[in-house]
DNA sequence: TTTAGCACTTGTGAATAATAAGTGCTAAAG
DNA sequence: CTTTAGCACTTATTATTCACAAGTGCTAAA
């Protein structure tokens, strides 16, 4: 149905939109395919009605449409290499053995943002197996105490908390021996319900004041492990492409940067590096996200480059890639 | 210099474009102050050429200039009542006894911004007053350890360190005791000479891999100390200010706010609610920022608002009081 | 199947004109 | 001395027109 010179005069379109951000023209094809502007035209017609290709306006050049980018993205796309400049970037993250992993990551952000351009994100939600290897209740003062919960993978969370009773330091030092006796080792996605149904009947019994204590830590833990870390880079850089050059898409694009709910469209499901091409997104129609898994040291962790459609996917699926490879070899 | 209703001009006026944003003309302020239009034109050319308004062209209506603003604030706002609709959202930060300081100040932003809608934004750092309570280290990996920092008003930080060789159960205990015995009831900012000083010296005649530990607890330590948490709300915002409605001033602004060096910008240095207008807020010639330092159990924190230089002065100091002050009831 | 040729469409940018808002100035009135 | 009416003048804004460039679709011939 769509022939071989077709494939390669759509793959030119996409490459030469991405590159100038310009509707493409039949004659500037000519030399490459060598032919008359009027075969191209043909061609471009046929790649347009099956949807490939879209006009601005009746006698413009062609752009690609989202599906026309779909099927670049899955047919047409070569992998490109890192240029040696980006890949001498790349390998300070990885070649500095001092930066650890969270460093490492937030540095990866920067340098994505830098080589490319986009925004780049990560997100990252302690996962199942972390297992909790330390409780601590600290008081501060009679009313308020700090709760402190360690992970064997070395993730710290803490939360003050009011208490609503003044309580004995002693109580508070038994109840940390129980928490701990009874919760070192759990996995953390358990603890909620160890907590609710094997802690809560038994430790009534040694401690006096074990509902105020025990809902302070609760709402601690709680806390922990609903907790998610997002960090941005680049949020600016999206605002460069030619596209937003409306000041209506801009404010738009800002504000779904600011909502909360991009945190959901964002975090990945797959390990694969994956593309969603404007709709697809579910963010915006304007932008492609493109993200991966990453898994490391117990928390899953997503990554996410945010450009528009006519992003360069090649190079930044090729870095994207990069960076997980490493970043998981290293973890 | 300038009589009675030529202040009460400029107050109108500049009352006038801050509700409208649009330059303000002599015909408008007729009935207002019974008289004809060529009067009031006399009089704004008298506080043009004293330099509290400005035109936007020869024929335009007048705007105020920075200076007219600053005398606005100065000498002709009055303080702005909160409306009983607004009070009642600013009652739900303090009258709920649950919410912990991090989360009323967080709830405080977000009411700010809702009500204003202009930018708010919060830093603190953990300040002078807060005296070091407890140090632990924590067994991670063989290469890997946790270094918690607990100070008595509860700020909890932590850093995870790849140590440079392999290190004994042992020494890592002995190290932690060390550290405890020897900081707690340091005032934080005391801590790096004390370390320097009076530790380093001493802690190899007990550890063996003194040098490995001491580097990891000195980097966990200096992470916390210049440790500074940014919170903003309703970075949007802005630009729904129709003065934002140039796709260059927008790019320009967003970059600002992306940018580290507002913090530094940001930071409040005075107690009592400030008013920086244009240049003088050193971050944008467009922007107004109101900010004041708030103490809060030995945190030092700047809460700032950021919107146009026509920006509701009165409203946005008269909350900011009312928070500052109830805030640090609170605390 | 490819190509040359041509009529046709649309975006872009410059030039023009009409309108609205508002000023400065002058001269007279209070 | 202050206030006012009147008027010429300036500028932003918006719409209209025009010419040009880029690029298409279609037809008919190669």
């Amino acid at each position: 149905m769509i022939g071989d010179r077709q494939k390669n005069i759509l793959k030119s379109i996409v490459e030469e939109y991405i590159k100038t951000a310009r509707p493409v023209g039949s004659k500037s094809l000519c030399k490459k395919f060598k032919c008359s502007s009027a075969t191209i035209r043909n061609d471009m017609l046929n790649l347009e009605e099956l949807g490939y290709l879209e006009k601005q306006h009746i006698s413009s050049g062609r752009i690609p449409s989202e599906k026309g980018y779909r099927y670049y993205v899955d047919y047409l796309m070569e992998p490109k290499k890192i240029s040696g400049e980006d890949m001498l970037k790349l390998q300070t993250i990885f070649s500095n053995n001092e930066l650890n992993l969270s460093s490492a990551i937030e540095k990866s952000l920067e340098i994505i943002s830098d080589i490319t351009n986009y925004t780049s994100v990560v997100l990252g939600k302690a996962s199942s197996d972390n297992n909790l290897q330390k409780v601590e209740l600290i008081p501060i003062t009679e009313e308020t105490l700090v709760a402190i919960v360690i992970t064997d993978k070395g993730i710290v969370e803490n939360k003050q908390v009011n208490l609503s009773e003044r309580v004995d330091m002693g109580e508070i030092t038994k109840t940390s021996e129980i928490l701990n006796k009874m919760l070192v080792g759990t996995p953390i996605d358990e603890v909620s319900s160890k907590l609710e149904f094997e802690i809560k009947p038994i430790i009534g019994n040694y401690v006096k004041n074990y509902e105020v204590l025990y809902n302070a830590f609760y709402e601690a833990f709680s806390n922990f492990a609903t907790k998610e870390s997002v960090k941005w880079r680049g949020k600016a850089n999206i605002l460069k492409q030619p596209e937003f050059s409306n000041v209506d898409d801009v404010k738009n694009i800002v504000s779904k940067f600011e909502s909360k709910e991009v945190v959901n469209k964002i975090e990945g499901t797959d390990d694969e590096v994956k593309i969603y091409i404007g709709k697809e997104s579910e963010l915006d129609d304007n932008v492609t996200v493109i993200k991966t898994k990453i898994r490391l040291n117990g928390e899953d962790m997503s990554i996410a480059v945010i450009g528009p459609k006519r992003m360069e996917y090649g190079k930044v699926v090729t870095m994207l890639e990069y960076i997980k490879d490493n970043l998981e070899k290293k973890g």
